[in-house]
DNA sequence: TATGAATGAGAATTCATTCAT
DNA sequence: AATGAATGAATTCTCATTCAT
């Protein structure tokens, strides 16, 4: 997640001053939404954090919902690249656990995503949409490339799409029970992962090794 | 789903009107809440769907949270029985299948369900941790049972919840995208049926006849 | 106008108490705009008038907008039957010029009507619209009914629907003129009446070719 | 009224570019404020319209209402100098008939004036008075030239003060009433004219006593 | 127990004006 | 002179809860 540093701000032209007070917006309202939720996240309460006036967030949003939807899509992003760069070259049954659990990783490095995400379909839907969507179609080809790989069990590819809403299905309802907690978000037991891999590496692929990369 | 019957209420005692104006509410927020979600079930709009007066709201109720709070534990019993009504006693994998197809048939039963499933988590989160402890141990004893009759894979009692987690997340996600319209709740495509049995009967059952009741 | 009485309230019925809150939102109403005008009329000034809290208000008026449309149209009826009251059995024409007179009569006695009466097409034009139709369907009669009695000359109905729109422009830029000061509502010059009275009984120029230039 | 011409402006020296500015601005407040009233006319929409920014608006004027006060009383000018280009020298009741004719031309012409001139009275006080002591002024100077050509009745000059009022207060509510819908500003019926005229030249009520009730 | 008016804190948003660049 | 982001007071309206009847 971008960042606004907290440096001292000596020289910066207008329109460098003007995103820097966009990202403080920003920056507060992904901290606030990821402590306290959507529904306590005021106007009044982001621009506070963010120390400027109220009518400020007007100049940068059109409104209150815009920035919420906004929220989700941009930290969604920062998940994909994360969980990319930890994804390796084994089985593609392999990589799925990874990806799994890097899912998990990615919530305790950003501990405001797990709130951001879960309650943006109710809070934030446009946003909801556009990250699911962007989520969604990117695991459908996953999944595709593995089939093409003879890597998985015979799925048609409505049935990936199927499939893709109970995986994701998963790691929501799983962090949600596992990671987090009143303390903060933790890591989820070795079980998880186990359960997780047992059901994908029988369920969804195949058992041999002919999805691995060469 | 209890119904406040609207036939002529001539010969109530006391205790029995009470009961009565209490189900009314009760009836009426069940409505609003699935037709509107919980963020615009004021007492205003549940008490004029009742057809009582705001204050008679807080003569049943200690506030309007602990009303929201009821509703799902409530109603997922409903749910529980409806799905029990219509698993058979074939293979242990094939009851799943039931028990996952008797889901969505009762979502369109009681299409009130989804939202007040959905939106609970954040809008009656006492209500959701009841409805899931309620849903999951005893989705973990089904599990277990099956187990116990060499039906599944090889899954510890934890494994088994966090399985347990991944189905209802399954369900949760599934009904969400396939279900969910702005014109209701319809039935989802064969496919996602397909799918489903595909993942769980590799990946969680074992597919001999071994856990089919005798 | 109807005045709430501030005399010691001890035993209302709950009817009689809501009507009398009604009526003390709308007379502080009243005050407020015929002092300080629609726009300086905000529902937090109002109420607090009034000496009831904000949300009070939106238990009597849908919003403040409702109100403001009221305003006129009351303070309006009130001014028909002054006038109404002033009128004696005189010739057509002297009546007419007992009730231009009365008019003035009546916005001495409720000094905030003028005011009420001249923004209203721009802060209040619903209020503005049924006034207006009161007022001037009741004004084509009489002259109908003068018509009717051969006391007017010659105009078709068409033209007395624009002559009652003269004559109450003349009121209102007249009253605006004459009557209007800071310091409150003053009573207009005689020879305002007299200017009046001549125009409409005799018309302003002479008919003859005298004042046509050589 | 002056346009400000977007033709491509390239050799301007300091003071024109400045005088054209003020220009730009002051064209588009008369539109915004003709086609959607003072109340809607931001400095924001109008700079806007003006493309200048906001902060440029005050370069030229002290504040907002020091431009919205100017706006009534320059194309007013524009008004006076229509009608009189349009009055002939017929005899003075014909003259007065063409000036009335003339200044239902002239909102057609230009169809921001009504606006700017109706809500002036309560959005632009300040201009609101002067216009309506040019117009009143000079409009007394006409019926006091007509009196001393013997073509009108006998009133005095605070009479005729008085009788300046009724015509302007005539061709204000007779325009809002006739000339004024949403789809612009159209002609008047002529027997809104056919009505002032017999108004003006014979009056309303016959003299004799056929009216007088028994 | 039922009623429903009263409460008042808090929500989102607007906008004239300022001022550093 | 031009810019346009920042300001913050003020606005309308909502709603859970209370309480006298």
């Amino acid at each position: 997640m971008t960042q606004a540093t907290s440096a001292k701000v000596t020289k910066l032209n207008r329109v460098e001053r003007n995103a820097w007070t966009k990202q403080k917006i920003f920056d507060a309202a992904t901290k606030i939404v990821g402590k306290y939720g959507y529904a306590e996240a005021s106007v009044a309460r982001i621009t506070e954090a963010a120390g400027v006036a109220q009518g400020t967030f007007y100049n940068h949003f059109e409104n209150r919902q815009e920035l919420l939807d906004q929220l989700l899509p941009k930290i969604g992003l920062d998940m994909v690249r994360f969980i990319h760069a930890r994804t390796g070259t084994a089985s593609e049954a392999r990589q799925e656990i990874e990806r799994f659990s890097a899912f998990f990783d990615f919530i305790r490095e950003v501990p405001e995503f797990l709130r951001i995400l879960n309650e943006a379909e109710f809070f934030a839907p446009i946003g909801y949409q556009k990250h699911f969507d962007n989520i969604s179609s990117a695991y459908v080809r996953i999944l595709q490339r593995a089939r093409a790989a003879g890597a998985t069990n015979t799925f048609s590819d409505e049935e990936f799409e199927a499939i893709v809403q109970v995986l994701m299905g998963a790691r929501g309802y799983l962090s949600r029970r596992y990671s987090y907690s009143e303390q903060g978000v933790t890591a989820v037991p070795d079980y998880v992962i186990t359960a997780y891999q047992k059901l994908v590496t029988r369920g969804l692929f195949t058992t041999s090794d002919k999805g691995r990369k060469s």
